[in-house]
DNA sequence: AGGTTTACAATGCACTTGCATGGTATCAAA
DNA sequence: TTTGATACCATGCAAGTGCATTGTAAACCT
């Protein structure tokens, strides 16, 4: 056997360095050299965790999207005690770019979603985050209409999908400037307004 | 005076060009050969229309947006008189990706968020993009609002931009095939009984 | 007719790209 | 201690990159 190291957690070093570089200089800038560079490893080393350059593209978007549901939850869980409005109003502010790391996750998102245009693998990625996004959101949903603070008619999927939806189209304007936060925040409530009893 | 060529219209052809690259293998493929090479001109000649491969891109992406206008425009003439409603739907239906040309713009799209987020003059044409179309779905429900469709207490900038959003967030899950046009349908159809009245 | 500007074409150049190769060092099992 | 697998590193290479340069043909102006 070899040297002891975790292969894994090397990927995930070298991933994190291809992350870095395609959030602050697009996908174009990250090659295996500048990957080797920003991650201070040799060129050699990447190549030797990753066969080849799609695959290396392909594990840090992966990657960088699961990452994000932990920081969710950690940050959820350092709230403190939120009524269910409360938690709902703030999971979902933590998706839009409001702080850095956020607008650093959604720059990630665009690549991953030009990416995921053109090339198979990618676009199956982002088609299982989006489905995955959407059945969570469901199941939370199906929490709230437990403890009875829905209206009972409502139509809980139809529901999910238009809530992803609409953060979904709140976090490019925001990631642009086209709205403002507080402009966001006011329909990002008005939307929780239609589920949430008085 | 040189030959007689129409200056601007040998830029849109390259454009065009350019936008058949894009949509269909990625900005990566839209190299000055490629191009020159789709286009069915000299690399000389691209060089010639443009001074540099970003400024080529950039018009690139602004041309492509600036299509859909007309064409958007033209498909609600051809569609004969229907009622407010029934216009404004339609109006957001050809903004999703229901038809190959509309994946095309939607793929388009994708370049110029990508692009937008490592790329000042890209990001200020994406920002611009969003601003105007919120602008102009306001102005379009001003109308409504004067044809007394639409309940007297909502706040028009903020539905508009409610709508907006939703539609932005619609294109992206529809694109990738976590939703069905019927599942995003249903939402946008939810979101205009929020607006028009009976 | 000569001069000037535009339109395009061909080619060269320095540089980067992804990938392959060959080598060395490090560990554990046999 | 030999064997063999893994973990790296250094380098080479063909292909492709954007861009600059040069050359040529066409049109209008004086």
């Amino acid at each position: 056997m070899p040297k002891q190291v975790d292969h894994d957690e090397r990927r995930r070093t070298i991933a994190e360095a291809v992350i870095e570089l395609v959030t602050t200089a697009g996908v174009e800038a990250a090659s295996l050299r500048t990957v080797a560079a920003e991650a201070g490893v040799s060129m050699g080393s990447v190549q030797h965790y990753f066969k080849t350059k799609d695959e290396m593209l392909l594990f840090a978007l992966e990657h960088g999207n699961a990452m994000l549901g932990p920081r969710v939850q950690r940050l959820l869980a350092e709230a403190g005690p939120l009524s269910l409005r409360e938690t709902y109003r703030l999971f979902f502010t933590l998706l839009l770019p409001f702080d850095e790391q956020s607008r650093r996750g959604a720059r990630l998102w665009a690549a991953l979603i030009a990416r995921g245009c053109v090339d198979g693998p990618t676009h199956r990625l982002a088609s299982d985050a989006y489905a995955n996004l959407t059945a969570f959101v469901l199941r939370e949903l199906g929490k709230v209409a437990e403890a009875k603070e829905i209206p009972a008619d409502l139509d809980l999927p139809q529901a999910a999908r238009h809530l992803v939806s609409v953060v979904e189209g709140l976090r490019w304007p925001l990631l642009f400037g086209a709205f403002t936060p507080e402009q966001a925040l006011a329909v990002l409530d008005a939307q929780l307004d239609r589920i949430f009893l008085g």
